[in-house]
DNA sequence: GGATAAACGAGACGGTACGTCCAGTCTTATA
DNA sequence: TATAAGACTGGACGTACCGTCTCGTTTATCC
């Protein structure tokens, strides 16, 4: 942010980050994680987060915009076990086999009662914070949705679906109607529904 | 609900909504939407929209069980101006024009920003109250829903789409990556948006 | 009350006595009665007294002035059976016995703590209302303190206090400390406590 | 209280009285004195208080018990101005004349209105509470009263009264009247009825 | 290695809103 | 027309958290 230095009208003086407590950072994201759980992120609060934690407020404060920071970050950190190399999706050539081994473990996913809660507590978030939805495009959807269209520019390359595929627009037809569905609990998640997807979403993009 | 009668555990006792005052009901309903517009969502307040309203807090409380279920019943009391007459979408027998008329439309709307403040309200609301989330299949998005399958049925039988089709599936294709896109903002809502997206799905959906 | 008559300004019409539901009063005194034992004055209502009488609200208000004014009602309407024939003490010719007798009786109704609660309610409410004050001192102190007022007088004549003494001050000097006592809770209520007053007070009034 | 280390029950956390602001305890308790003169005390609400001192509502539920506990502190902050010197009342050698000189006083201060309130809101809040009773006779109570009795030993020792007198008794016989008198508003205030009190008392007393 | 400055835990603070309770008024339907 | 029932506006209750603000207490460079 560095306020200071580009407006020169700093009040709030900046934390130094290298003198940030690793340990304190861990505790808070563990707790958020935990208490999300626990409690649902409506029911969540930064007083719960601080309190069991072992932390004082003002450094959750300190280092995180609001609540929805503190949990995006957690998971964050959760999604990502600190490793570094490009996330890839299978590719064994035969698009459509590949895609539903990935999309059926999508709708598992979501369809796991243990996923349901955070990945709530971020699509909640997310709708009315448009500073963590375009961080979520960026640090969390963005590099899975490259490995999807990686995988679907080698398909294009291939010949399996038309040169001139918005891969885009593609990505969106795969996982929008299932996004949809969990989200308004309007119908089943089953292996049968992931396979439903490629099979139309593949036929649609054919060239 | 006549909880005593069916569970006997029932203490607090049930108003009589023969006895409603109807004024009341109208101007909480009028001021939760007046101040999500002005305030957003997770900044409305029950004790807001009672002054707002001139009505005591506890005849909001009396009548519903959350705020998100008065911001719906607002939304649900202003989608349907009172008309009971159903809904049909257009039907010129040329199901990619219908469509692309119909989901320009949506488009259009979801890219309002007058929309914007009520939708999200809604969304946020649905995605963790299941129970709203069933309200709002059964009473919004149902009948919208069902028009839209049966300009789809009308489509099937004069063989424009698979007779086999799964039109539950086919309006998830259509809508979810709008619903998506517009949630996350991760892409533009234009009118060649709606064209592209009406394009797919009857690509995918053809015999 | 009468407002009307005498003013020609009443807006809220006085209800007419004559059609006033006995059965409605007894059960509210009742109730009043059983709820300032059982709960205390403080944490007295309107509201649970109307419930337990099973009467509307709207019938003790058209009624009673106040909470105190019903708790007040509810008492007098004990101490008094309904009974009308004037209040006697005994008068043996033995002054200093006579007040023993009286101020044991006395002493042991405050220590009673079937009586603290209401004796509690009724002082509260008469040390912050000039107008209920007055309907006890007219109601229920007032025969009360002319009998003891006229077992003083008898013993005046007999010259056993003396010709110039002040008979409200004597009684203020029998029952001021005792009320005080009791109230403040200083110190304990016995018998021997009840003597020692009598035979303070006898010293001070002898001719 | 230590409560959690006397009984193990506690879960409620005690604040830390190191780190109270005086600042906060000052202005509350000069708010609601003011209030009490200004509203009385049957309609003085917590809020109140808060709103004047320019205080949270917590702050005030942090430190005091009841709306009592704070009216109770702030006639106690008052009426000792921080002065730790014992209390002395005047001694002449005339216990006749300096009783009357002091209850006159009392008289007076009973009768002035500016003292009504606050000493209606203290007694009503005595009478109910016997913990803020307690209180009352160890803070306020207890100092005068011990005074008043080495006025009267110092009488007694100079033969002026009985030398079995007792004193607490004595005190009771000077004060019970009166207060009960202003109590129930049942008889003037006055300086006469003052000297008739300390001559009646001193009659009963005499050795 | 001791000084010193930042981050830290703790938690009190002024506030806002919560959800509940009750006051006192108003409305409806019995009797 | 008085009543029982109970919905209504209004306002205080006591609680939970917010985000800010001291407090000492670590902790981590810099002299």
């Amino acid at each position: 942010m560095a306020r200071a230095s580009l407006t020169g009208v700093s009040a709030a003086k900046e934390p130094n980050p290298a003198r940030r407590s690793q340990r304190s950072r861990r505790a808070v994201l563990e707790a958020a994680r935990e208490l999300v759980l626990e409690v649902g992120y409506a029911k969540l609060t930064i007083e719960a987060i601080a309190a069991r934690a072992g932390v004082g407020k003002q450094t959750i404060y300190r280092w995180w915009r609001s609540k929805g920071a503190v949990v995006f970050d957690a998971f964050l950190a959760l999604s990502r076990g600190g490793e570094e190399e490009p996330i890839a999706l299978p590719d064994t050539g035969d698009i459509e086999a590949d895609l539903k081994t990935v999309m059926r473990a999508t709708v598992a996913e979501f369809a796991d009662p243990r996923f349901e809660a955070p990945i709530r507590a971020l699509t909640t978030e997310i709708i009315n914070d448009p500073d963590l939805a375009a961080q979520y495009r960026e640090k969390l959807a963005g590099p899975v949705d490259e490995a999807k269209k990686a995988r679907l520019r080698s398909a294009r390359d291939a010949g399996q679906i038309a040169v001139d595929a918005d891969l885009d627009l593609a990505l969106e037809l795969l996982y929008g109607p299932l996004h949809q569905r969990w989200l308004h609990r309007s119908g089943p998640l089953t292996p049968e529904y992931a396979d439903a997807l490629v099979d139309l979403t593949l036929k649609a993009l054919r060239p």
